[in-house]
DNA sequence: CGAATTCTGGAACGCTCAATCCAAAAATAG
DNA sequence: CTATTTTTGGATTGAGCGTTCCAGAATTCG
């Protein structure tokens, strides 16, 4: 078996010690609102770092962790190696960076069709989740959970808050008459419609899933 | 983007013009009763194509097709790489025959639930899809789909068979009243249950799973 | 016993991989 | 202006990748 601990501890030392300040936290918790003008002494960026951060997101979401090389990221993003690793530290770390930014974007999209009018809410919700901005290539946080959760446990931990962050979507929009199931009734619509990513990517059409989904939904949130 | 189409066309012509009688087939179709025993002058063959298959099987389901190395598969079969190109072909190669193997497999395993007792047959596919064989690993069709399918086509089209197979199942499995919407109600099932593969990557522990699984099925198969 | 055929071990191939390094460029501070 | 700090481009690194090749070992056929 090949050696797959890079991930863990042992991440660009030069990087984490020589400019600690700048974490960069893309998009998730920490933004120390780095306001993007004067910020100190020497040479500006010459790049937005969340429209870098998006291009990487769309490459990993397109082709998967393993088989994008840092050539298809950096091309993409517009950044050279240089530039790349004193932002990001890995291709690791770029990936964990666009996971946290792509599950805050999916879940606030999703919370404002769980807040909306309640008949419809999880009628909606189970569509978003089936037919998303990704067209055939799925969810991109699903993609990595399938195929580095049960090596690399930081993804695994970014999946399950997200699906567990869906969960509670759900259980808001369910009727809160018969609270007893609501949980695992969340759980199970989330399954669903996790499970429709799989049905498209082997190209079944999604008129043919929408179908589906409403045969499911109609009896499920009742 | 790094070039993709090593997968089509130019797969080791020297094996394919060379050995055209060995078509090795791996468990799937067209096995022509290749004997064990005296088939022709030249020195037998030291392994069992079965076995050195399926030991690829589990390379692939626990590491997944790009994270998995040549080293990593000719050391599980324990044959040397003129060995493995010889039979096999490719990486690519031993990577269709081991889906369709892992397919039949399932496929068979999942008839014999489906032709159970009426009572209970949904309930007992639900839990062998969401807790399959492979564990944590999930299971070996639905990882690679999600790796691959949408940029390799055969892969694509053996997941999508795959997938029809466990819908027709589940049809058959239901209360054949109300036969209207038997197909949708399937194909929600299959998504079902596909779907809570991911959340059990993400470290869902497995009676939660149970426990939404009877949640929805108890109402979705009536 | 040769001759023909097929498998096996292991080295080698060309290439790509993620990551590193360094000197030049571009900004601020005094 | 000079000194300092940070970013940038590009060459480089060593390891690993999938695949190929070939000489020798093992078997059957005549």
């Amino acid at each position: 078996m090949r050696p797959l601990e890079i991930w863990s501890g042992r991440s660009n030392i030069r990087f984490m010690t020589t400019r600690p300040a700048q974490k960069h936290a893309a998009g998730s918790g920490d933004s120390k609102a780095h306001a993007k003008g004067q910020c100190g002494p020497g040479r500006p960026r010459g790049y937005d770092e969340q429209e870098v951060l998006s291009a990487a997101l769309q490459v990993f979401w397109r082709q998967g962790y393993e088989a994008t090389s840092l050539d298809d990221l950096t091309g993409a993003m517009g950044l050279s190696r240089s530039s790349f690793y004193a932002a990001f530290g890995s291709k690791q770390g770029v990936l964990i960076a666009a996971l946290k930014s792509y599950s805050a974007t999916a879940l606030s999209a999703l919370r404002e069709l769980a807040d909306g009018p309640r008949e419809g809410a999880v009628r909606a919700m189970l569509q978003a989740l089936s037919n998303p901005q990704g067209g055939p290539k799925g969810c991109l946080l699903v993609n990595c959970i399938t195929e580095l959760a049960p090596h690399e446990q930081e993804v695994a931990e970014i999946g399950r808050r997200h699906l567990q962050g869906v969960e509670d979507l759900f259980a808001s929009a369910l009727n809160p008459e018969a609270p007893e199931s609501v949980q695992d009734k969340a759980r199970a619509l989330s399954a669903l419609a996790i499970g429709t990513l799989t049905l498209r990517k082997s190209g079944l059409p999604p008129d043919q899933i929408s179908k589906a989904l409403e045969a499911a939904e109609g009896i499920l949130t009742s």
